[in-house]
DNA sequence: GTGGTCTAGACCACC
DNA sequence: GTGGTCTAGACCACG
């Protein structure tokens, strides 16, 4: 059993992200958090399959694209394992800062388009951290 | 001129967010400003199809689904106006925490497949409004 | 019409290098020829689906993963372009060696399998190319 | 121990050719090199196997390939054996073109595929020859 | 009419 | 049983 699977984690299928592309982003952030490793074993196609209620052919979508950034290796026969490959050097700061940059004005444009505004969103993420610390002191 | 159109904005064609919802967004974020005012025209079709070098069928879209939700009203001959109905009572407090909560668990995950993570947005929403504050004060 | 379709072209169905590969590689080799250029655009994945006699979704994976390499940039109702971005930095002298090195171990492979042995694809090369430049000279 | 196991050599697990195959190929080039004469015995299945790092099955399927071919004999319980049998005609002239040219078309789009221009292939053989002349000499 | 997504299902190659 | 490839076909989103 992988991270992956341990996880309660569910595609959601309304979202309007594809749910291929919320595999990636679900294996990219565990990889992240530090819930997968380099080397570890990724659910099998089929696993994931019956697990998240999806076509194998959307994961392996997933897989193979991951695969082609580096992120993953596959091993026909053997299953997908965590790419033990260096890997590529993380954006510098500029680079950093460039992404940022255009991802939040990205998703401030998306609030906009939920109703939600600029100073709600950002009193609910340091609302939401003063009480993750909070919690974690407790 | 109206209010959209003195803005410096731009269309982001490879952002991977639909032209017309860009336009949408762009529209309902303007209001929330106060930029846009109960009343106020709107520019025509032809003029932000020239103005931000989009398919007019794509401004046609935005402008339908605005109307759709009664943010505008299209008068023949005329042109596109802000409503000047009673919006719609603003959400409660409960819908509107369910849809941040939503709303801030996806754009987490997109993050992560972009690469960046949870620490690194919050850290640049702050400092980003931190700068903006010192910017006002000058 | 575009470079792709102007030539004679053919996919090989028994070759063991699958469908999708051989048009990733047409195009890299069209591109690598001058045959296409940065904002060129490629034909319709229907038009190469009817040219080539394949499946509309194994152009759209090739296409696809072309665009992953940022080879090409699609545009949803538009149609997919040969990426005008700055290609990434061709690779270095020891990456370039190192490509060769391991694709020259491959081919000796092979060429082995098939019978063929180093110095007769050696030879083939080298009388292939003095064919080719009395040909040029005529 | 054979002349296989004497050779410094190693399957190339992402390669992208299967691992019998380059096992096959491998056997292949070694008696085209005359480093395996017909009679030879051949390292036991669990032999390569350990040697190499591969599901004994994955041997077990090469030399049975080979053994189709008729260039092996397997003698239970003694091993497997180069074949002493005539081997079936080398292809004539004709044929041997034939397969040249189509396995060098073949390994030309592979080379556009991995960045690789027909020119820089052809310059490392000859240098890659050149070298191997020099290195004779010493 | 363009590309994108997803499904269903078949068959293959590999281990 | 693993992943890989390909097909067929449906439906959607976009312009």
């Amino acid at each position: 059993m992988t991270a992956i699977e341990g996880e309660q984690w569910q595609v959601e299928f309304h979202s309007g992200i594809p749910v291929y592309r919320q595999v990636v982003n679900r294996i990219c952030s565990a990889l992240a958090a530090g819930q997968l490793q380099p080397g570890d074993r990724l659910p099998t196609i089929r696993r994931l399959h019956e697990l998240l209620g999806i076509n194998p052919n959307t994961v392996a979508k997933a897989y193979r694209e991951l695969e082609l950034k580096g992120i993953l290796v596959s091993e026909r026969g053997h299953g997908s394992f965590v790419s033990t490959d260096p890997s590529p050097p993380p954006p510098d700061a500029q680079e950093r800062r460039a992404r940022l940059d255009s991802f939040y004005r990205r998703i401030l444009t998306e609030a906009a388009g939920c109703g939600l505004t600029e100073n709600e969103v950002i009193q609910f993420i340091q609302q939401r951290k003063k009480n993750e610390c909070h919690g974690r002191k407790v």
